[in-house]
DNA sequence: TCACAAACTTACCTACTAGTAAGTAAATAA
DNA sequence: TTATTTACTTACTAGTAGGTAAGTTTGTGA
């Protein structure tokens, strides 16, 4: 189950780096020394592929958020935004942002596991928000769910805008954001 | 000259809606009932049919903001915000969330146009902001460059998250950026 | 030891991609 | 009138895309 992991691994990074409809199966199957027919045996289709990519994601960040939540909502917060922070270091977008503006091109599975993940992050983060503030971490006008769009918007495009600009955005953006929220 | 802006025109479409990568010869001769050559009379390369659609935007961004500048600060921002809500109308993201995922695919030329490109809307949006505190129809902490970019961030997102949830996040995103902004 | 399944490779296919060379019809300029 | 230019079409190409059928190797369980 090696080569499974490799190859969702890869197709991982290529998304987010060069685009879901940009990579091929030649960009997988070089690197990792196996014949495209090999990629096919572990993902039948790309779309298969692409969709076994967005529900790891998925796991991954359920996983990281449950080991979390033991801890202050402000530090939730902050390594919610960590994970923005790599990304941006690796050069990379988050796969929303890669996977968004294809959206149309997308398999109605893939289509449905990224709303999917919208819908997790969102409400994650929406809780996270309303605890905190509840508690006295945050300060916020509005509703929590409104003010977690809002986060999660300006994160996405952090990334877009850094890699355009090629200078890290995303610690302004990001200052500014705990600026306006933490009390 | 007529078919060569059909072309252009197409071609933003297509970048707005199906991604660049995504996007071939054919999906704009068979609409425009022309052969693919008649293109490539035009636009010699797929490279320099994206710049030439990314440089009419720019334009365009500046015949807009010219024609806005007698207008207060406060209208002229929501002059901007309207841009992208008639994007959302139209389902499609904006030209920068959809060509930075794909950065790294894109010739120097439109690298080098698209990171123009943000420097116009951001520069445009930082003087804006600006004057309009300077004249107190703003107020917000901070740099007015910090502000224009937290506020371009939401806002191409808004339009990516809009597609994938299919639903007008767009304007519970704008509503928030002007309760924080408006005094 | 034999059967079988897992994890591949070999070899191939069709569809489509951007791109081109050469030709043509119509308008324009000398 | 003739030459040239503009705006295409026709007909093509090389390369690449995702995908598949059939065979091979390697380990495993009975």
């Amino acid at each position: 189950m090696e080569t499974k992991d490799k190859i969702r691994n890869l197709a991982e990074s290529l998304i987010r780096t060069k685009g879901y409809n940009a990579f091929s199966y030649a960009d997988l199957s070089a690197p990792l020394k196996v014949k495209n027919a090999a990629i096919h045996y572990h993902f039948p289709s790309k779309d298969l592929l692409g969709a076994s990519v967005v529900e790891e994601m998925v796991h991954g960040f359920q996983r990281l958020t449950s080991s979390w939540s033991n801890q202050p909502e402000a530090e939730q917060l902050e390594q919610f935004m960590d994970i923005y922070r790599n990304s941006q270091q690796q050069g990379m977008v988050c796969l929303m942002g890669s996977l968004a503006p294809d959206f149309e091109t997308l398999s109605p599975v893939m289509q449905a596991q990224l709303q999917g993940m919208s819908r997790v992050i969102l409400d994650w983060l929406t809780t996270c928000l309303e605890q905190g503030r509840a508690k006295g971490f945050f300060q916020f006008k509005g509703q929590a769910a409104d003010r977690a769009l809002l986060l999660t918007s300006s994160l996405i495009s952090s990334l877009l805008l850094s890699r355009v600009q090629q200078t890290d955005l995303y610690s302004r953006i990001r200052q500014q954001l705990l600026a306006d929220l933490l009390v």
